[in-house]
DNA sequence: AGGTGCTTGCGCACGAAGTCACAAACTTAA
DNA sequence: TTAAGTTTGTGACTTCGTGCGCAAGCACCT
């Protein structure tokens, strides 16, 4: 497969790197975690129908998402994995570990640290916090080595020494608020929030949501809905 | 202007209960939530623009949404906040509890059991299933009760005894596909899954996916644009 | 009773996202 | 080289979701 140097005096700038929509990152993980499943086990060239159907999306949504990122496939041959899995890490900036900073050590928190999918897509936790004292001080292993959770009120020193640059927070409801203030006191401007309330953060930071009860929720509300009326009562034509 | 009667003749049907949008059934938990702590806080009333900043919407959205369950508020007044969240919860089928298969109880599973959530919200773990040999037949406190593991075979018959409707994976992504073929099989129709893998069900079963890396990864990306260019150097244009 | 001040419900327009279909571009075969 | 067979990249079209603006409707005050 010798298809090395094809799109090389290219400049293409388009739109690479601006307006990517926003419904395409959400699926560029996605992408990059099938498109190294298939470079592990060896396969040089995938399709976009083969990529697509491994991804659980349509070959046409496929094809249109890494077209925002640039021209990395070849007609009438497909994607080189390796070389797009690469690039799209590129766009997603997963060519240097992010430091990722965990507050809130209790079960989810424990759970989180010891989530093998962190190290293995670039993140590091770096740190890790509890407002408990019995807690604080304590030694818990991660990735190879062990980190002793802080206490909250050193979680801007933490950061500075770090160089920290996502927060997760994994507190019970009632504070996360005051942990969130503290991340963005500490100078963190993207954070994942999973205890179940609507944070308020200044403009600049980013706080993405995982609500599992929402989520629930509304798979209740389609088997809801499908329990309700079994029969559509056009069945036969 | 007497153009004043124009959608009396209409049966006023409408999309009540069909046609909701995707978008708004995702975000109807998050009011529910809203609007139970404000009841609880002993909030009578409330206006579509203090409710829309509570739930971190914005008004207009928060107004249409609502409109699709019907007409609940009062003009002039705002929504009776017992009264509309009743309707909301009575809409995402929240007025019976749904059983709630855990299959995987490691560090994630675990979490899951212990998330207080999920009993306030409707939910009730009814079976902890698990392949590991050391792990099946231990118990698990899990709400008011214990839990005894089952193994992965008799998930069969612990969801007909049961009754559960839902099934959650939380195991390895390995594990994973053969734990949703085993729950489809099973009769659950409705899985939340929490392995990084794309799951292959047939028609007519939901899956919703949680992957934490993505949505480090989504943070990651912004995180990276922001840093990259902090002057958009289009500014006096 | 009539007027005034709010707030909801909803039509309408706009923008974002998804689907379709096909020309361009590459490989292989003869 | 030429022709046939693939597969990408993308423009046009459709669908879905959101924001804007205002008439309809309710409460309160005079």
């Amino acid at each position: 497969m010798s298809l090395s140097r094809r799109n090389v005096g290219k400049t293409r700038t388009r739109d690479v790197g601006r307006g990517i929509p926003d419904a395409t990152i959400a699926r560029l993980p996605v992408y990059v975690r099938v498109l190294k499943t298939m470079s592990d086990d060896g396969v040089t060239t995938v399709s976009s129908e083969d990529l697509a159907a491994s991804c659980g999306v349509s070959p046409a949504k496929l094809r249109k998402d890494l077209s925002h990122l640039g021209s990395y496939g070849t007609r009438g041959v497909g994607y080189d994995v390796a070389f797009l899995a690469y690039h799209v890490s590129r766009e997603l900036g997963l060519t240097k570990p992010w430091g990722v900073v965990i507050i809130g050590v209790g079960n989810l928190g424990q759970a989180l640290v010891s989530y093998r999918g962190f190290a293995t897509r670039g993140f590091e936790v770096v740190g890790l916090v509890d407002a408990h004292p019995d807690v604080v001080g304590t030694s818990i292993s991660v990735g190879g080595g062990e980190l002793t959770v802080t206490s909250l009120d050193d979680l801007a020193r933490l950061v500075a020494r770090t160089g920290a640059q996502i927060g997760v927070i994994s507190t019970p409801a009632e504070a996360a608020q005051r942990v969130a203030d503290s991340l963005v006191a500490a100078g963190i401007r993207s954070i994942l929030n999973f205890a179940p309330v609507v944070l308020c953060v200044p403009d600049g930071v980013e706080v993405r949501k995982v609500d599992l009860a929402v989520e629930l929720q509304i798979l209740a509300f389609h088997e809801q809905r499908r329990g309700e009326k079994p029969l559509p009562e056009v069945m036969h034509a």
